[in-house]
DNA sequence: CGCGAGGATGAGTAATTGCCCATGAGCAAA
DNA sequence: TTTGCTCATGGGCAATTACTCATCCTCGCG
């Protein structure tokens, strides 16, 4: 009598373990039929001689318990890891990585297409929105990826205006490229990129025309910049927005990017300086309220890439893993 | 116009592979939100600009394409490939596997749960079943982990009388220590296992009670049966039903395993000889119409157990993953 | 010995998924 | 150009799965 009272109860905090190892067991089972033998629930349940919602509920452990690991055979899986990473670190809404891929000779091999399908699945939606574009060598590249589309519901208007400090149309203005291959409503800011003052500048957007795009953009429901990097060779310079003299001077006093010709400091604060006064462009539309995906990859954006994310000048990201890694790191 | 007409043409593989490749980062890209990153197959579609119905192709292509590898974080994750593996290669109804487990000491430890968990499960079926049983230590000490249970609808029946050669209750007839966990109906075999000759077996057979249990037997849903191996430590000899020198006569002649008492050789075929004539068991039940369960472990069993198998003996196997590898290289 | 907390269970139901089919686009051969 | 073929697409529906809730059981505690 004693030795069989007490057998159970030495054995209860034992069998209390054994059985919490056996539902793993079993869990583990379940999880095996299911996800490696493929069978459903009602067979599992069937075989191992349990109910089918016990079934459910072992296979569910499985998963829960880390018993269960799936991975994905593929290049881009460690794309979208790193994406789902950025994304949730800087609590971006989308972020879509391409391989770095540096054999590549072209710059823009891959983040070009992304970019591309990016817009297409905007421009593909049903109801009508509307869709602003910053300027940038990538984005150009991206928009010369569209494929035709026909879209009239859609807005599309340009943050940037589209003439040059010598007065030639502006080549990175991606409206008229994105024009030759969308069906949809255009507007242009019929202005330059850099005004001599900040009083121009006021008296150009008075113009009804422009106010009234300005007004349009402020409404994008996804908007697309270029990410823009500052130095001597980056865009500003390169298509002679500034000289070699006041990029100096204006890396001097911290910025590290642009965006639609929008200059910012590190930690992504547009900066309080001259420049900044003489920009035409529409202000960047709402990261509150709407999609503000950036697009730059490669290591001399790092920089300008953290900053626009960090302080918010952008909601959305598409860039490569080169970056993605920094990001992560920084 | 040349270069117009040929360059698309030129083109045209290279976009059918590209698009082939792109098709297949899509599957894996939904396959990735899928599986890893949890998302339902509406909102991989809405992510992607596609339909629901188009998400879930790539799904399965990604899965169809082996992009999709799924494993399974447990120590039984390898029994069930073995299993898996050995019920593949023999045809077998069902296989289990357990650990082979050798640091423990006792020999049924794993596969005697194992066993009687598998017993448990067709105890617990509603509808009135016939289970048959066997005899052997292995099968002994898995009927002693049965819980009680109360299944008044099943019957229970011996295929090996309970008699032994000195004239005292066979210890390891297993039905009578089933009788004390299980409330169902008995029917145990009241003959020796071995008698002195065919004329008396028949004389045995003959009786009305003998006749009906047998009958009864060949009627078995389901059959839990030990596989023992020849030798003269084999249960044979053990348990006094044969002597060395009979045993050593018996392997020169071919024989490598038990079942009931049945020997058989290394194909599984049932030997023709004196012992055979003068085994009083019933017959084992159909492999066709049944599930005739084979339970056995270690090295020692590997041959009878793979010569039962290949025999068709058996339809199902529990045994322990040693003796699974052994028969996926056999 | 009774009582409440916690956990497992099964029923029912909502959500999700898999599959079939009609449709139409794209392409090659006639 | 027409015809026939292939294949991707989305609608619709059935199968499967996930979740919620009420209930039951067990265990610990007073």
């Amino acid at each position: 009598m004693f030795a069989g009272e007490g057998g159970p109860r030495d054995g209860h905090s034992m069998v209390k373990r054994s059985e919490t190892s056996a539902r793993l067991d079993d869990a583990a089972r379940a999880g095996w039929l299911y996800y490696v033998a493929g069978r459903t629930q009602d067979e599992i349940a069937s075989a191992m001689g349990i109910s089918r919602q016990s079934a459910q509920r072992l296979v569910s452990l499985a998963v829960a318990e880390r018993l269960i690991k799936v991975r994905l055979d593929h290049p881009i899986a460690a794309c979208l890891e790193l994406a789902d990473a950025v994304r949730k670190k800087y609590g971006l809404r989308q972020v879509e990585v391409v391989p770095s891929d540096p054999g590549a000779g072209v710059a823009t091999v891959g983040i070009a297409e992304a970019a591309a399908a990016e817009i297409e699945r905007w421009l593909k939606k049903p109801d009508p929105i509307v869709l602003a574009v910053g300027t940038g060598r990538t984005l150009k590249a991206a928009v010369d990826q569209l494929p035709a589309i026909e879209c009239i519901n859609h807005r599309i208007v340009s943050l940037t205006g589209n003439i040059t400090p010598d007065g030639s149309a502006a080549y990175y203005n991606v409206i008229f490229s994105m024009a030759d291959a969308v069906k949809a409503r255009h507007f242009p800011m019929p202005l330059p990129v850099l005004v001599t003052s900040a009083e121009e500048r006021e008296t150009l957007h008075a113009q009804q025309l422009v106010r009234s795009t300005i007004e349009m953009s402020a409404q994008a429901n996804v908007t697309f910049v270029g990410i823009g990097e500052l130095g001597i060779d980056g865009p500003l310079c390169l298509d002679g927005f500034l000289e070699k003299d006041e990029m100096m001077e204006l890396m001097r006093s911290g910025a590290v990017g642009e965006i639609c010709g929008w200059v910012f400091d590190s930690e992504g604060r547009l900066l309080d300086n001259p420049i900044n006064e003489r920009v035409a462009s529409a202000p960047i539309p709402s990261r509150e309220a709407s999609v503000v995906i950036g697009i730059g990859k490669g290591k001399r954006k790092m920089k300008a890439i953290r900053a626009a994310v960090v302080g918010h000048q952008i909601n959305g990201l598409i860039t490569d893993e080169e970056v993605a890694e920094y990001l992560l790191k920084a």
